[in-house]
RNA sequence: GCCCGCUUGGCGGAAUGGUAGACGCAACGGACUUAAAAUCCGUAGGCCCUUUACCGGGCCGUCCCGGUUCAAGUCCGGGAGCGGGCACCA
């Protein structure tokens, strides 16, 4: 016996890295006269290592990157490094550590780790956003854009944090609460940044429709976001006061159920009216002291005050309606002010009943009596026939609207409108570790550009985190310069971006990482699109939508040639894994804890009985984490990859079991001694196919290229554990065949080379060592894609299946396209299926040439 | 509240409207071994019939109810459970 000599990964593995990158084997250059192919993985923010969800998601990017190469496309496959943001600053608070050390070691420690796993990636065009050679870029688009009019600075309510000084972002506000504070957050007017997505708002919406290639489940979701609503504008006379009220509604229809006005506490005309009275002044604070968390929200009372003020009704003379001040109209979306319909909306409803307005019914559901129909606890929101409306009487909910719009219209008091639910982007941050915003306050001049050639604006080095608040408004100098417009002293912009900025363009970066200009047109318009975008549905709204803003801006701004930045998209599942806790509460490591065969687990070091979770995804808080660098280390990149790549479809969740690793691991060295230790001696590659082949050869010949047309179908459709199963059965079957018989080594060697082949994109490194075991000279991957030879995908003889009513009864073998006649015969011929039908003639005979036949009695 | 998705053996999952359970994990029986690991062979949805055994056969079965069809895991309608997105959006 030869010995089970094991396969060595460690070795392998280093070795065909080592050669890949000699080699400079995924190192990309533009060249029209090949197609392209752009793929890439959502690049990771370096928190110091990698974790499962990466693996996971460079795997899937690597198979395509592979796949795509290997069918002849010029792959483009970069990686980077999403650097800027939080952590870094509050490492270097928490640990005195400077955010750039801080990062950039990670980023070492990531990239070590990363190589390991023997990505397809091609290195030199590696970028971090924290680096000056790509945030200087980011200055000079924001420039740009601001010149294009797509950037704007106004005052608007943030989230500020009393204690840490600083602005926090939505998702940073946890009920009520500064996460990092915990100190309860107030609603501040300040002067932001903003970028004009809504300036795309309609096109936005509109072009999701011709992203074919993207999860029908992320359009929805950015359409919602986006949140297109028809309606109409009315403009409300108040009396005594020149100017009128206007008000968003997409009900028009009710104008006539109208029984009050509502602005909101934010409204400009609310804090006019609250000089004059200090009543309003302290309900519009009690407003703004709410907290903004769901919880808040949902516990919320409808608050009003009655301004005393009253408008007119557009339609009916004399009708004067109460305009109220109240808590839950948002002044960002529409006007800031509303009417009120309490029959027909429930929040209406709820408002009126509490502050006694009247409830008029004007919309008549089908079946009601117009004349006694009432609305008690429960508004009335479907369709009916408008009533006690004058004009619109006897109209549906839809005519109704229309008519009300073109009256509106001809008396000049409104028109039919849309507004949207997307806000503009708030880019601003009080923040040291992001992209300085290149502008300058001066005093004589107001806001002025910092020029082109004084760009990269530079982050200081020299700052201290030892205060609250923004280090770089700390810092002593930095801020001051001379105002590049009149030469006198002035400040400069203090503000950071928002690290969504940064990774707005990445992808166009990767294009020309080095240039002394954001993208170089020729390259940009080679490589972009990305064809291929993989990365977690946590950023299917804002990540994917900022991009989609970012490129229009681009174009406007003569960077690119394109409006969508991803022409395909795919969204895969998270990484879970089941929860340990001990006796006294304490969250356990996998690694600390040992499973017993009876299914319980016990902690290692105590021999403590530990309660097992449910599996759920992957988190540092519960510690139900696997570290790649450990997996890698006991079972090699390959076994990694293909655990990732088994099992679960990439869009779904998946377990991590150390099972399955086994699982993965014992298939790689299966495949590994089915070519160290081949029972026959295997003939050369080029050796012809032999004039006779036993059976099991020629099942076994056919076998390859059925799986060749199987898995390369599999994998353009991301299937992939599909075509990893089918790629097993292949294996099984040449494990199986015993190679003796007529050219059953010949049989042998062409399965082996198809099987390594299809599976190279998923564990490149052993495919590579194998393929040169078995004679081959050029690298694996740069071996093009086999192609089936479709007179091999039909078999001579198929196996038909025989219903009787349905019902399965028996399975017979006939020759392939085998008559109608000849089926119906033999399938009538089956014991089984005379017993079945029981002495009955057949009624009807249904063959479906080479599948089935249906006899129905 | 509005919108969306999912539900198949012990588990992850396969299945162009056409033979449900591919492939794997776990399990069980066996071989090899002093032993273990590794490896190999075999069993395997449930219930039942036939048989010494093999071979065979029947009924049920893809969350539930109903429908379309020669034929439904798959299509249509309704419901339940689980998960996700948005949410005081006028």
């Amino acid at each position: 016996m030869t010995g089970m000599a094991r396969y060595n990964f460690k070795e392998t593995e280093a070795k065909w890295q080592a050669a890949w990158a000699d080699h400079r084997v995924f190192a990309a250059a533009a060249d029209p006269a090949r197609p392209k192919y752009y793929v890439l993985e959502m690049f990771p923010y370096p928190s110091g290592r990698i974790h499962m969800g990466h693996v996971r998601n460079y795997t899937l990017g690597d198979v395509v990157a592979r796949h795509r190469r290997a069918l002849g496309f010029n792959v483009l496959h970069p990686m980077g490094w999403d650097a800027f943001g939080l952590p870094a600053e509050n490492a270097a608070r928490d640990s005195k550590i400077h955010p750039a050390t801080w990062t950039y070691d990670n980023i070492a420690n990531m990239r070590a780790e990363l190589r390991r796993m023997g990505l397809s990636l091609d290195w030199e065009r590696e970028i971090a956003t924290c680096h000056p050679g790509y945030y200087g870029h980011q200055q000079r688009l924001f420039l740009e854009f601001l010149a294009a009019g797509l950037v704007y600075r106004k005052e608007a309510f943030v989230n500020w944090d009393p204690v840490d000084q600083t602005v926090l972002a939505n998702e940073q506000v946890i009920d009520g609460k500064g996460w990092r504070s915990g100190a309860p957050v107030e609603k501040r007017k300040l002067s932001q940044w903003f970028l004009k997505i809504t300036a795309y708002a309609e096109e936005l919406l509109d072009a999701l429709k011709t992203l074919d290639r993207w999860p029908e489940k992320v359009r929805l979701m950015q359409e919602n976001w986006i949140g297109r609503s028809s309606g109409a504008e009315v403009r409300f006379k108040i009396q005594g006061r020149p100017e009128p009220l206007t008000i968003f509604t997409t009900r028009p229809d009710t104008l006539f159920g109208a029984s009050f006005l509502a602005i909101s506490p934010d409204h400009a005309l609310a804090d006019e009216l609250a000089k004059a009275d200090p009543k309003l002044k302290a309900f519009i604070a009690e407003c703004r002291a709410r907290g903004t968390s769901e919880a808040a929200i949902e516990a919320a009372e409808k608050l009003g005050y009655d301004t005393g003020l009253k408008a007119a009704h557009p339609f009916l003379t004399g009708k004067t309606l109460p305009v109220y001040v109240a808590n839950f109209v948002l002044i960002d979306y529409g006007s800031g002010a509303i009417f009120g319909c309490p029959a027909h909306d429930q929040r209406d409803l709820d408002f009126a009943r509490k502050y006694k307005l009247p409830v008029i019914p004007v919309v008549c559901p089908p079946g009601e009596d117009a004349a006694t129909f009432k609305v008690g606890d429960v508004a009335y929101t479907e369709n009916g026939t408008i009533i006690n409306s004058e004009f619109l009487n006897g109209l549906d909910v839809e005519t109704a609207k229309q008519e009300v719009g073109k009256r509106l219209g001809a008396i000049g008091t409104g028109h039919p409108t849309t507004v949207w639910r997307l806000r503009d982007w708030l880019v601003s941050r009080q923040r040291y570790w992001g992209c300085p915003i290149p502008v300058i306050h001066c005093e004589a001049c107001g806001i002025v550009p910092v020029p082109f050639k004084d760009l990269p604006v530079r982050l200081p080095d020299d700052v201290t985190f030892e205060r609250p608040g923004n280090p770089l408004d700390h810092h002593p100098t930095w801020k001051h310069v001379n105002c590049p417009a009149c030469g006198k002293p002035a400040r400069r912009e203090t503000d950071t971006f928002d690290t969504f900025v940064d990774s707005s363009w990445y992808f166009a970066r990767y294009c020309s990482p080095r240039a002394d200009q954001p993208v170089i047109k020729a390259e940009g318009d080679y490589w972009l699109a990305v064809d291929q975008y993989i990365g977690g549905v946590e950023h299917a709204i804002l990540h994917l939508l900022y991009s989609r803003f970012f490129m229009r801006a681009m174009k406007k701004t003569g960077h690119v040639s394109i409006d969508e930045p991803f022409a395909g998209l795919f969204t895969q599942g998270m990484v879970c894994h089941e929860s340990y806790r001990s006796n006294d509460g304490r969250w356990l490591y996998p690694e600390d804890v040992t499973k017993r065969d009876d299914g319980t687990a016990v902690e290692t070091a105590t021999g403590q009985l530990v309660a097992i979770g449910r599996r759920e995804v992957m988190s540092k808080s519960k510690k139900n984490v696997v570290a790649p660098a450990a997996i890698i280390d006991t079972y090699g990149a390959d076994t990694a990859r293909l655990f990732m790549l088994s099992d679960s479809p990439p869009e779904r969740d998946l377990e991590w079991t150390e099972a399955g690793v086994d699982g993965a691991w014992r298939y790689i060295n299966r495949l590994w001694r089915l070519v160290d230790e081949p029972k026959v001696a295997l003939p050369a590659a080029s050796e012809p196919k032999p004039a006779k082949l036993s059976p099991a050869a020629e099942a076994v010949w056919r076998g390859a290229h059925k799986t060749i047309a199987a898995v390369s179908e599999s994998l353009a459709e991301f299937r992939f554990n599909v075509a990893v199963a089918q790629i097993r059965t292949l294996t099984n079957d040449l494990e199986a065949l015993d190679g003796k018989g007529p050219g059953e080594a010949w049989a042998l060697r062409q399965g082996l080379d198809t099987a390594v082949r299809l599976i190279g994109p998923m564990i490149p490194h052993i495919a590579e060592e194998l393929w040169h075991k078995l004679g081959h000279t050029e690298m694996l991957c740069n071996e093009p894609w086999p192609k089936a030879d479709p007179a091999l995908l039909v078999d001579e003889t198929v196996t038909v299946a025989v219903q009787v009513n349905g019902k399965l009864r028996a399975t017979v073998a006939l020759p392939r396209d085998a008559s109608e006649a000849q089926a119906r015969e033999v399938a009538l011929a089956q014991p089984n299926v005379t017993t079945a039908m029981g002495g009955k003639p057949p009624r009807k005979v249904i063959v479906v040439p080479n599948r089935i036949i249906n006899i129905v009695v």
